[in-house]
DNA sequence: TCAAAAGTGTTAAGCCTACACCCATGA
DNA sequence: TCATGGGTGTAGGCTTAACACTTTTGA
């Protein structure tokens, strides 16, 4: 910014800090993955990971940080959500708090680390009680979801790297909050043709067994820059 | 945000900031309101108007300021865009800032106070350089409100009250950076049947004269709490 | 009378939606 | 052999895109 004053010296400072929406995907629904608070205020109550801004950090390193401390993981898809600003919105001391949502493979992630915060993941339809905002920043997070993820492939990030058409079109269903027709699900999926299917089958769901796909990122970038977008 | 360590104490403190991209639609083209430093580092060159947080403001009560000082318009279309905190953004002192686009009724603006911060409108498609990451912060703005545009009736914040149905379909065509036939258009936007069509004509464009229209708020309010979307 | 912008419908193509049956297999 | 989930195609309706001529009137 540039104020027109060029009084940097006199202006406040404030804490700024990150607070991570992390969604995982179970194969049957969204899930978020919340910390339960061991200390005061709000002490037993469920809130979402977060971390301070620190000197010479970005706040998506910070969101990076805060991800890898709960969960192992690196090089996860972050996308920065909203900034929240109320004075009053932290308690203890006022808190600018930028909100990043990540989409981690579930079963990737350490649960020793998680147990080690108090994490539990909650189906976003039971999720309970948040401290602060932060119900707010989850409500926010996934709208933002919804749309990213019916205009850009990012839905695979939830899945394992080889997946069943049944699997995809359950994760759009419970991101989107809507049915689908299986049919036209893989119709309109197929004629993007993003997804390489595999001679494998994954037997665990049906006596049949279903086919593996794996999404192509290198075909799908070759056609992005061609003009093509995904949409579901 | 909530950290698994309670230290509020030993946290890094930063400036925050606002910067607004103001937007604004002069018939025949958008267009943006940046203002000229007149101080240093980078004296001369342009900027993205902006203002420190101040104690017990949010970010939207500061980007509302900041608007009014420079355009004295109060009561504007306003919606946050991003965060950026890189460290060295402003190399004077690390200054984390949120950006908010604003869409303004560009005749309504006070022309003496804007003229007092040494602003000026520019076209979109000729900005000059802009200071740090303000031009990143322009381009995100624009992508954020092409899609919103698309989505919700916001584009009306930059027309007059009155306004013809040429007028809408090249604003919409600037925005959107895309040529529409204008028998489509107007069939789309009074299937959605949002406008209210006035006896009266303006007479400056042409010879014989076009009618004029008004966006019917209360009407479309109605609708989108029964589910409808307007979409364009 | 001519130039310039306003206003107005139709058709074809493509897309989306709804819908039902057979297949493979393990229990 | 039967119960379970997997896989596949078509037809109708709807939406979108392309396209050209007449009207009005001030200069």
């Amino acid at each position: 910014m540039v104020s027109f004053v060029s009084n940097y010296q006199d202006q406040t400072q404030l804490l700024v800090a990150v607070d991570c929406i992390i969604f995982g995907f179970d194969n049957d629904e969204v899930k978020i993955l919340l910390i339960k608070r061991n200390f005061e205020p709000e002490k037993g109550k469920w809130s979402l990971m977060g971390g301070f801004l620190q000197p010479n950090e970005t706040a998506t390193n910070a969101a990076n940080r805060v991800l890898e401390t709960l969960t192992g993981l690196q090089d996860v898809y972050l996308e920065q959500v909203h900034t929240y600003t109320d004075p009053n919105r932290d308690p203890v001391e006022r808190t600018v708090s930028i909100t990043y949502y990540a989409l981690i493979k579930i079963e990737d992630h350490n649960e020793e680390l998680s147990k080690q915060h108090s994490a539990h993941w909650f189906s976003l339809k039971e999720t309970p009680e948040l401290i602060f905002d932060h119900q707010q920043m989850v409500n926010h997070a996934i709208n933002r979801l919804r749309y990213k993820t019916s205009v850009q492939p990012i839905g695979f990030e939830l899945l394992p790297e080889k997946f069943t058409m049944r699997q995809l079109q359950k994760l759009y269903e419970t991101i989107l909050n809507e049915e689908i027709d299986k049919r036209n699900f893989a119709k309109k999926i197929n004629q993007m043709d993003v997804l390489i299917k595999l001679e494998e089958k994954d037997m665990s769901s049906s006596k049949k067994g279903s086919f593996l796909f794996q999404f192509d990122k290198d075909k799908y970038e070759n056609m992005a820059k061609e003009g093509f977008s995904f949409k579901l």
